[in-house]
DNA sequence: CTAACTGCAAACCTTTTGCATTGAC
DNA sequence: GTCAATGCAAAAGGTTTGCAGTTAG
């Protein structure tokens, strides 16, 4: 599509987009877009809002969902929800390509992102097979990682 | 209730799969693995709770969704939430393998699930090479249909 | 300057829970 | 008969919204 391949700032990136998008960026919205775009792990709207938090006192949860909910409409996050592992929270992502592939485990609620040609060229069949001009795909898988695995074959319940 | 046994009618497959779990068949559980296995599309739990009420006008919300929660963790149901194209709404279908794939159209809300050969090829592939002995595994993907493309061909907007 | 955004509080909506009663096994 | 499931009502999330004051462009 159209994705600037240069990367910009890590904690940059999304600020840029939203501006490129003419969106007004106020201080929150540049503060939860560094927030998002430096995420290690995937973060919930209230995890999102106690980070936030931390950084300024005065942000409110309104602000966070409403945030939230402007990036996903303008298709710079994605909402997923990790096959429920953690009740019915919602995680954000910064949308880093238009595929995202989650191993999620069942067991230690752990979360895994493969990479590497087998998942690439997946991606390229897989869009060229669906006769569908997919923007977002989705792979979700749960079950047990390879850790919990040994950890059960040791000691089975 | 007196057809031949030769396969399970349609509505009936999974009163036996809870039956088989040795979870309590109510008169309410019938009613509700009965919807869920007849469904034409995938419903969320308030669509579930009116197709219920016009049945059996006195069932009530909160069983509606303890059984749906029953169902899941027993593995007898999945909960979708169909890239939340219609809000935060969760999908319930009968699990008819643990392999799920989803196009959900982001322009006319449709969803349609492909088979044939090159999916199920995929299915293999993908669950000898997670690494990951996967339970469950969902395929989503978000985008335009073919006959959203065509209209938006004709008319872009 | 002005439309858009924010904090606040209240409303909203879906889902969960405690309790007395009912019903499946 | 016993214990689990149900209906009911109330609570508990999580998210959205109306409003008045604030701020980015």
């Amino acid at each position: 599509m159209d994705s600037p391949r240069v990367a910009p700032r890590a904690g940059e990136r999304l600020v840029n987009r939203i501006r490129d998008k003419g969106l007004r960026l106020t201080g929150q919205r540049r503060l939860l877009a560094e927030l998002l775009d430096g995420a290690e792990q995937h973060l919930d709207a209230d995890a999102v809002y106690r980070l936030a938090k931390r950084k300024d006192g005065s942000i409110h949860r309104s602000t966070v969902y409403r945030t939230l909910h402007l990036l996903k409409i303008h298709g710079l996050v994605d909402e997923l929800d990790l096959m429920h592992v953690a009740g019915e929270r919602h995680y954000y992502e910064v949308r880093p390509s238009a595929f995202h592939i989650h191993l999620v485990c069942t067991s230690c609620r752990g979360v895994q992102e493969p990479g590497g040609p087998f998942w690439e060229d997946l991606k390229k069949k897989v869009a060229k097979e669906a006769g569908f001009r997919a923007e977002v795909v989705r792979l979700e898988m749960g079950g047990r990682c390879s850790s919990c695995q040994r950890r059960e074959f040791r000691k089975p319940d």
